[in-house]
DNA sequence: CATGGGATTGACT
DNA sequence: GTCAATCCCATGC
């Protein structure tokens, strides 16, 4: 399996979005594949660089294949691919993945969920969720989605082309009613509310 | 300098 | 369905 080459975020992040369904991102030996993304970019209000280049939007503004990982309601990290050329603000958020290895380490991390350890379906369904279950954090802010230590690998065979639903994206009060979130269709492992 | 608002989750009613 | 946790940073005085 390949890691994807910064040639491949370096285009419409409306392009890029789709495609990452059925990739894997993989950090310290935790994988899992990507079931459900969602697109930003600069030209509409729902993504942070909308209000222009600033110290929090640096890296969003930065190379493609770039994470962008940024702190959410004081408590979450979230990732995102930066994508398009330099000097635009663009990404894609990975909001969910479907579990591959590393899973007894993830349901660690993940600790406990309503007084249980968490059930395979409960370890990356959701884009807080799944940044804890890999233990990627902060400080991978900044670094190269190609060479890691966070990286995404090219689909394998068994998701060469998958099924995909569109929606609108989750959890933002600005320019909701674009279709600019993606699910790998019917795909359990997908954050509420599932497509 | 003070304030307010999140690209969320889990616990509780 | 509702709500608190928790903190960075954009905005406004």
């Amino acid at each position: 399996m390949r890691a994807l080459r910064a040639d491949f975020y370096a285009r419409p992040v409306l392009e890029v979005a789709p495609k990452l369904i059925g990739c894997t991102v993989e950090h310290e030996g935790c994988s899992g594949v990507i079931v459900e993304t969602e697109a930003y970019h600069e030209s509409e209000p729902a993504c942070h660089a909308f209000a222009g280049l600033t110290p929090r939007t640096e890296v969003l503004f930065g190379k493609p294949g770039l994470a962008y990982v940024y702190r959410s309601y004081g408590i979450h990290a979230l990732l995102n691919a930066v994508c398009e050329g330099e000097g635009v603000g663009a990404a894609v958020l990975i909001r969910a993945l479907t579990p591959l290895e590393g899973i007894e380490q993830m349901r660690v991390r993940r600790g406990l969920v309503g007084g249980k350890p968490a059930r395979d379906r409960e370890l990356c369904s959701g884009p807080g969720k799944l940044t804890q279950a890999l233990g990627i954090w902060l400080d991978q802010n900044g670094t190269s989605l190609s060479r890691g230590p966070v990286r995404i690998f090219e689909r394998d065979d068994a998701w060469r082309s998958p099924d995909i639903t569109a929606g609108t994206r989750i959890g933002i009060t600005h320019a909701v009613e674009l279709p600019w979130r993606f699910c790998a269709t019917g795909d359990r492992n997908v954050s509420r509310p599932r497509l």
